[in-house]
Parts: C-alpha cells; structure tokens; sequence
DNA sequence: AAATCGGGGAG
DNA sequence: CTCCCAGATTT
C-alpha cells in the first residue's frame, strides 16, 4: 500500500494553494456556521448549498435564534436543497444545544453525535473543523480518495464497510491529544481533493497532486467493477417527487385546500391514491399540518399548510386539526 | 445490509 | 438520458 506520509505532505500543500474560499471555512466562521454548513452539504453539492446558508446564517447566526424560529420559515428558506427532514431536525438539534449544551454547539463528537440529523460523518466533521480536534473524517469524497490512492480501486463501492473505516484510522496523520491541526488538514484537503480533482465521474490525475503515488494510477487505472458502481436511485414516479412536489406548493406560504392541492399537483402521472399517501407521510414527518378552513365561503373544509402556519393571529381563517390520524 | 428520503447540474 | 453529490434514519 501507498505509504501515508508523503501523501499527507503533498495534499497539504496542495490544499494550501488550491482550496476554495468558503465561507464556512473561514476563521470568523463560528461553530453554529460550521454545522449548519455540514447538515445542509448532506447529500447535497456545494454550489447549491451556498446562498441557502448565507440566507440561514443572516437570519439565525445562533443556535438560540434557530430553535425560536417558526417551522415554516425554516423549510421556505432551506428552499429546494432537498431531504427537508434535515432542516426540521437541523431546528430540532439546536432546541437540543439550547436546552442541553447552554445554546452552544457541543465540542465532542461524542456529544455531537447524540443530536438529531447527526450521524458518525456529522460529529466528526464538526469537532474536527470547527474545534480541531483529530477526528477520523470521512466522507464520499475522502472514501473514494482512499479506495484510488491506497487501495488501488476505481470506486469505494456503495456501503461504508468496516475495512474501509480501520483504513481511514490508519492513513491518518500521527497527532497529539492537544493539537488536531494535522488532521483538520489532512481531512479537508483530502475532501477538497475528491471534490475538485479525485472527482466520481472524470478525475483529473494530470492536476493530482499524488498522481505518482496513487496506486490505482499504478495499477493503471482499472475501471470500476459492477459491484463498485453506485446505481442511481430512481426519481420519475417515486413518492420522493410527489413528496417534493406538495412541499414544493407549501412553500408558497398559505395554507392550502387539500382537495385542490392534491388535485393540482403537477404530476399527471400520480395516482389519487399515492397523492394521499406522500401527504400523510409528510404530516407524519412534521414536514406539513393539517386544519380545518373557518372561513365562511368554505367552512369545514380540510386545510394543508406549513408546520407552524394555521391557527396564528395573522390568518384567523383557518384553524389547527386536534391530532386524529384517520382525518381526510 | 437494504430502503427511504430531494433536487438539480454535469457529462 | 444517467449519474452523483461534505448522509442519516429506520427496518
């Protein structure tokens, strides 16, 4: 196998040079920026992540101010930027500092790893970038960088397995208890790395930093086996679109009648049936409330909104719907 | 280990 | 058109 040290020295002063400024690595950047930077970039690339979290941070730059913030307003302005689950539990997890941390952000992994929406890349990443602490980081980019360049592989292949983990613990640079500044390095330029050079589809070994140290290079380049391969989850037709379509309508702002939102759905292909099952599953997510309409031209009336919209002093046309699951 | 959960830009 | 992106949670 590739021997690490010289590796790390090479992405180290590559990333010196190479990396793009972003705003949640900046120094001034504070912790509540750094994990609000690492929810939204699950699953999610940075160029769209970008304006969402300036919005987020120029409206609720602490944690405090997120968990006071109406539901509704949290999912219009997490916008498009997908899996919305991520904002509500992004809210959830800072009522949690709020509550448990003195509206700090935690500065373990440990304690990270306990809030909601944050998983064993989420905590490290954190701790590590935003408290520089020698965390094993690993992310898709980091995992493919590791299957090219030590394993001599194509791709990393779908699950993060055991193996690959003990390999990231292994490359890592030898670092004191009282300083992670090494590994805080070697993890972003090896993510920076992956993203901007060591990417899935075309790398661009000719820029690569550690093109004559990769041992997939070495091996000469194989192409990626059937099992490596990543196949894309299918979209058209799935209630993943429906779902983002109904969401899509609430974020318009007013709460809707849900006849006519379900009838008006820009999804010819959709059935009535999986129309009613995505809004019950968004209702039962928390990512939308049911009501009923007071207002007199349709009194009665089933109302669907944002969380956090109906039954507010400023639209006294519709009122909340007490729990009651069988409600249509 | 496998399914589910958004959305859009790049190839 | 297909692929893929700083994953987490549930089954």
């Amino acid at each position: 196998m590739t021997e690490a040290g010289l590796v790390h020295e090479r992405l180290a002063d590559w990333y010196a040079h190479a990396a793009r400024d972003l705003p949640w690595r900046r120094a001034e950047c504070s912790p509540w920026g750094v994990m609000v930077s690492e929810v939204m970039l699950q699953q999610t690339p940075v160029a769209r992540v970008l304006p969402r979290w300036l919005e987020w941070m120029d409206r609720w730059p602490t944690p405090a101010a997120t968990a006071a913030a109406p539901a509704a307003e949290i999912l219009t302005v997490w916008d498009r930027l997908g899996y919305p689950r991520r904002a509500l539990r992004l809210q959830a997890a800072a009522a949690a500092m709020v509550e448990r941390h003195g509206g700090e952000v935690p500065t373990t992994a440990e304690e990270l790893r306990d809030l909601p929406g944050v998983g064993e890349y989420t905590a490290a990443a954190v701790a590590c970038f935003a408290f520089q602490r020698p965390e094993v980081v690993v992310d898709t980019n980091i995992r493919r960088v590791h299957a090219r360049v030590f394993s001599g592989k194509a791709l990393p292949g779908k699950t993060y397995t055991a193996a690959q983990r003990q390999l990231a613990r292994e490359v890592m640079p030898a670092t004191f208890d009282d300083d992670g500044a090494l590994a805080c390095t070697w993890n972003i330029a090896a993510m920076e790395l992956g993203a901007l050079i060591c990417t899935a589809r075309a790398p661009r070994c000719a820029s690569c930093p550690v093109a004559d140290l990769c041992a997939w290079r070495l091996a000469g380049s194989p192409p990626a086996t059937e099992e490596e391969k990543t196949r894309g989850q299918a979209w058209a037709g799935t209630d993943r679109q429906v779902r983002g379509a109904i969401m899509a309508a609430l974020r318009q702002g007013r709460p809707v009648l849900q006849w006519r939102l379900l009838d008006q759905l820009p999804l010819p292909e959709a059935t009535a049936q999986q129309r009613l099952r995505c809004l019950e599953s968004l209702v039962a997510d928390g990512l939308a409330v049911r009501g009923i309409s007071t207002d007199p031209e349709e009194p009665g009336e089933t109302v669907i909104a944002l969380p956090g919209l109906l039954d507010s002093p400023q639209d006294p046309s519709h009122q909340v719907l007490p729990a009651s699951p069988g409600a249509q």
